[in-house]
DNA sequence: TATACAATATATCAAAATGATATATATCAA
DNA sequence: TTGATATATATCATTTTGATATATTGTATA
């Protein structure tokens, strides 16, 4: 069991590019990383404790200002090995937790009206997403020669590959319901 | 807080439909629903004997024939009308958790051959579930005159648009990977 | 007929994650 | 200077996962 702490890898990804606090963590969970993961403060402190105990990862100094508490962290040469294994190793879980789907599936109780007011919602949310995912794309396409950039890149290009297709579905599915109606 | 269990809906969908004990209710959720939702045991059975006190849910008489105990429930009034509220609530959460998409995006610690063989593994999962998904929209579209099949043919026609997408994605994000090499 | 294996069935637990809240400082505009 | 917002760490109850324990039933095969 144990030891299956998927935020941990999250972590030591972003470390890898740049020294963060936990705060700034959370942060670039919620932006761009935000398509495909998440993660909350409840499980980043405690990671962050646990990591740095391991030696995956440890302190910096701090600044000498003597201001507010800040712990900067660094990834260490045992957390980038670590990251390294994680990458290297083939399983990987692909998780879809779509409460808009269950709402499809279970939507028989309910008048299909209900059902097509429920997929219009997804539909806006998706538009915004796939509107600021393509902003992500230009900008991205401009400064590809960087690698970072590349990998970046291949996820912006999923999400909006994927919101592309949830749009045509949307407008099939209410098709279906409008036209066959019970 | 609490009262956030998202199980309970599941459980509330699967009961509308039909009388299930828990360890039919994994079943199902490990069917059909497991490409958009999941859940485990040990969620299920708490959530039943909750949802029994409240009043959502309870016992069918069991079977005089004395055999193995065997807790078959069924689905009441108060329980359906959660149901309904919770279809006509119009918040919902749609979630990815995608390791995959998190080894394309911390990818560049590593050789670009390691990210091409991600996506590779990736898409033979694809691939399978999406052949799996075609003989399910083959079978339900003989029997869409259900209102229940219609239902879940939304879910198929989902699975099916979405997993086209992800093999468009594998093979661009390959070709770029490729193309201009490191 | 015995026996082994898989499926059925309920239950529990440690570990992980969520989402909320508490606390405190820093910054900036009205 | 007051109030609002952003920064920053930490903790907690609740939920979920994934694994394991336990026991029965059905089926295949030696």
């Amino acid at each position: 069991m144990a030891k299956d702490r998927k935020i941990d890898v999250v972590i030591l990804g972003l470390l890898a590019h740049e020294n963060l606090t936990g705060y700034d963590i959370k942060k670039q969970i919620d932006g761009a990383i935000s398509f495909f993961w998440k993660g909350s403060f409840g499980s980043i402190y405690p990671a962050l404790s646990d990591m740095e105990e391991q030696g995956l990862i440890k302190r910096k100094k701090a600044d000498a200002s003597g201001g507010r508490e800040k712990i900067v962290y660094q990834i260490t040469k045992k957390g980038k090995d670590t990251l390294k294994a994680w990458l290297n190793d083939e399983k990987a879980t692909n998780d879809l937790k779509y409460e808009t789907l269950l709402k499809m599936y279970f939507g028989g109780v309910e008048d299909r009206s209900i059902t097509i007011r429920n997929i219009e919602i997804f539909e806006e949310q998706v538009k915004e997403n796939l509107e600021l995912l393509k902003v992500y794309k230009e900008n991205l396409e401009r400064v590809l020669d960087q690698e970072d950039h590349i990998h970046f890149y291949l996820t912006v290009t999923f999400g909006i590959e994927t919101y592309e297709a949830y749009l045509r579905w949307c407008n099939k599915a209410k098709k279906i319901l409008i036209s066959n109606e019970k």
